[in-house]
DNA sequence: CGAGTCGTTGACGCGTTTCAAGTTCGGTGG
DNA sequence: CCACCGAACTTGAAACGCGTCAACGACTCG
């Protein structure tokens, strides 16, 4: 699925802070340097006392983080891998709603429990900071807060974004959209898009754009045919010009 | 439409720095009483200094705060009235991405212009505030920085239930889960919520839920004949059992 | 090699949209 | 005061896009 070539594409040297943790692979310097971003406006001891914090985690393939209605007593931040957050309704019906990459923070809501489940779609590794001293950590760091605040503020506008497409898009104007939206995002973090990696398999997708399996594999079709795309492997595609399809996924 | 009872549910001393502007009318307790809530953490020099920032504006019914694309020169907050939140594709296509009631912030999102429009339903009281000083105000006062993150999570979990009602809902469960949600957050903020006053009309209930009118008048007419609603006028529902209404909009 | 998972494709059905009348209601002017 | 008008809402019938169901192929793993 998410090649490991995609690993260590920024090669940035490894904060003192980040040492090698008992029983986990060493950190990479990739993954350092996602997790560093975030507390870029920190002086060097509180980041010392920010990763101090953390337990490193590494997760298999499909694996849960957390339900819907546990407990919230962490927070987690992605450093490797990919991660989904999803929501559902007593009958089974799903709603992934949202893809997570490396530097996304996961588990900020408020209340005593989590509203949504997450599970890892590839290989992943994690930060995970108990809640109470997450919080404490952020009361005497507001440059972090700040922070927090602004990355809060885009997932808000990328919600939005979401809605518009859930509301009013077609099947395939919602396929389009997805993919140079993973595009774009995966761009942002500097990371490789050509050809693209989807590490979810298409009842995922479906369940991240309110479609069905079938819907989203005749959209793949579609688009193959019409030539906006190319499928390298199942989940590798290969965008020929992104701004046809970004075209598309405005519905013009 | 939303009526003048509303007003005034919370007389709350008027602190000093919410002096009358000229040629407006003066600001009413329950005015005062929500935005203030969002500085509580403040101190009596810091919220003079907060509500010095502010121009204080009020707006007929359906006019235009900004639109899409405009220069995102100012950050407003809701005192009185409601206001709509939408984003459109070329073509027309519309989604409403929320209803704006007292309290809630507008424009903070990271970018210089708007990602969205807003425009008021009703006779609507705003304060303006310059982005910059609002920024710079909130650099020196984490404890509303904080408050501010807050509000964005809890705006952040409302859309990942939007998105599971566009993604995943029926029409009846749609409508359901809107009129649930409304009468839920105006009881939160201390209002009337029998009967519920729907400030918007028809066509905007449709754009928020992503239907069509007359898919959201057929819902209406459906939960009138099973008595789960009665309109005691187009824009005023009662709801006798709210929990059944709960219940239908979750599915079950 | 067989079983299981995932993806693709086709045929059909259903819920929502589209199109087309009506109806209600608030506002305006005679 | 009432007739008239337009906007908003409601209702019905037909059309259509997507969902459902079913068959099949590709691939992985024991």
């Amino acid at each position: 699925m998410s090649s490991s070539s995609d690993r260590r594409v920024h090669a940035v040297p490894l904060p003192q802070a980040l040492k090698r943790e008992p029983g986990l692979p060493a950190p990479c310097a990739a993954c350092a340097a996602r997790t560093f971003s975030v507390c870029a406006p920190l002086d060097g001891e509180a980041q010392h006392r920010f990763f101090g914090m953390a337990t490193r985690l590494q997760y298999a393939p499909r694996k849960l983080l957390f339900q819907e209605g546990d407990a919230a007593d962490h927070v987690f931040n992605v450093t490797e891998g990919s991660v989904c957050v999803s929501k559902a309704l007593s009958d089974g019906r799903r709603q992934i709603t949202g893809f997570l990459l490396p530097g996304d923070f996961l588990g900020l809501a408020q209340g005593d429990s989590y509203a949504y489940s997450a599970e890892t779609l590839t290989e992943t590794n994690v930060c995970k900071f108990p809640r109470g001293r997450f919080q404490r950590f952020l009361a005497e760091n507001p440059q972090m807060e700040h922070r927090l605040l602004g990355m809060a503020s885009n997932e808000l506008a990328a919600a939005q974004d979401q809605m518009l497409l859930l509301g009013r898009k077609t099947a395939i104007e919602r396929v389009a959209s997805f993919l140079v939206s993973l595009s774009d995002r995966r761009a942002a973090r500097g990371f490789a898009t050509s050809p693209l990696p989807l590490p979810m398999t298409r009842g995922e997708i479906a369940d991240y754009l309110g479609l069905t399996i079938e819907t989203v594999s005749r959209a793949f079709t579609k688009l193959r045919k019409q030539e906006l795309i190319a499928l390298e492997t199942i989940d590798r595609v290969q965008i020929p010009d992104l701004e046809n399809l970004r075209d598309l996924a405005l519905g013009s």
